[in-house]
DNA sequence: AGAAGTGTAAAAAGAATGTAAAAAATCGTA
DNA sequence: TACGATTTTTTACATTCTTTTTACACTTCT
């Protein structure tokens, strides 16, 4: 599951370095490079949270923030000029949840992303992260994998490999990606560490479900994850 | 240490309402269905902030102010029907800091609240938005960490990854995150910094809970703050 | 049957981690 | 500025845990 934040800020480069960073962490980044239009686009895209610039060309964030917190509760954080006490403090009087002086270090934002979900809405917080196939759930970021209340532990290759496996439920994934995607390093001919990986695994996964039926061998291509039960 | 507010108003669904929204940021609050008592009510539960409504049975609210006053200069917001221009003045008179004419937006009153921390005890805003993990509670202005009436000191490298892990319960954090999070510059491959401070987090955490139970460490991934001892 | 592919136990190699101690940077203060 | 105290980073090495390699039995394809 992700979190989708809409981002309206004029400058491209923020915007392009946030989308970086922030999908790396499952969340999803919509931009807005001004705030014409911004209910429509609210009422489009659904956001879970809006991270709004204070200084844009046109409407300004404050205006903006007046004109969303009409239609609409969705968390909002600001972004204001360091040192900005007044609009960070009318920000807040107009509704929003949170604040973040200009510059700011993405890790920062993503924090207040994470503190503002936890406490608007827990759901969609807990389910961050997670990779599921029917009612197996794959959580990455405990690296645990768990069915009904039971769960075993992964190591952090162990969990790559599944969760390559589960994204592609259904196709064949070659022992090659399999293992580009797991770690960095490209890997040699011979190379059999992905077949005692996968053995491993389904060693593991008997712990939590009926042996032997998920994680399929195809004969000359690579491994497969079947999706029922 | 969150803010406690007391409201005293006669309407339970909007007492259920206000406490829903404000728990979760960070207001405790205390509801009064009718304002008898008040005084040592105020004297029990002394509440940093009154939230007072106008229209009362009994006693109504500018009475109760009056009596208030004469006791105590705890903050109080009045709540005042649409329109009743007369009733704010007097309330302003009276001695009250702040009105909102019904019926309001939760937010408003947050907004509020929040205002009349800021200028009536700096301090207790300043503490707003503690880090609490169950009993346990950093302080970030005061670069302590405290479980009952124990506390240790922190260094601000350890207060921002404590920050970090905490805020991040159940979740792995990588070392990547942690460095960046604690301080601005990057860092290099071969940094083992983060290392030795969570070694001394940890070796600080045991004056005030029982070893190595909190921070632990994840193989190949970076640290994960647990919940319960 | 023969060749290529796969499973997995066990050993070996390799990485990541914990922590003491030294070195370097930072900060307050005379 | 210089000094001392404190904090942070680097270094080094022991330790722990993961990953890869190796080896051999087993399976699948032609």
């Amino acid at each position: 599951m992700t979190i989708r934040a809409l981002v309206v800020d004029d400058d491209g480069k923020l915007q392009n370095l946030l989308r970086e960073f922030l999908e790396g962490y499952g969340v999803e980044v919509l931009s807005l490079l001004d705030g014409n239009n911004i209910i429509e686009n609210l009422e489009g895209m659904k956001p879970d949270v809006v991270v709004l610039d204070i200084m844009l060309p046109g409407k300004d964030g404050l205006e903006l923030l007046k004109e969303i917190r009409r239609f609409s509760s969705v968390p909002v954080i600001m972004l204001t000029a360091r040192g900005e006490e007044t609009d960070r403090i009318v920000g807040l009087e107009l509704g929003a949840d949170d604040y973040l002086p200009k510059p700011f270090n993405p890790r920062e934002l993503l924090a207040r992303i994470r503190a503002i979900m936890r406490r608007h809405s827990p759901k969609a917080h807990e389910n961050w992260g997670l990779v599921r196939s029917g009612e197996i759930v794959l959580d990455r970021t405990r690296l645990k994998l768990s069915k009904g209340g039971r769960e075993v532990d992964l190591s952090t290759t162990e969990c790559k490999l599944l969760e390559a496996l589960i994204e592609n439920t259904g196709r064949v994934v070659s022992r090659d990606f399999l293992l580009e995607y797991a770690r960095e390093r490209s890997h040699s001919a011979f190379d059999r560490s992905i077949d005692v990986h996968v053995s491993r695994l389904r060693a593991k996964l008997e712990n939590i479900l009926e042996p032997r039926t998920r994680i399929k061998s195809v004969w000359g291509a690579g491994y497969m994850w079947v999706e029922k039960e």
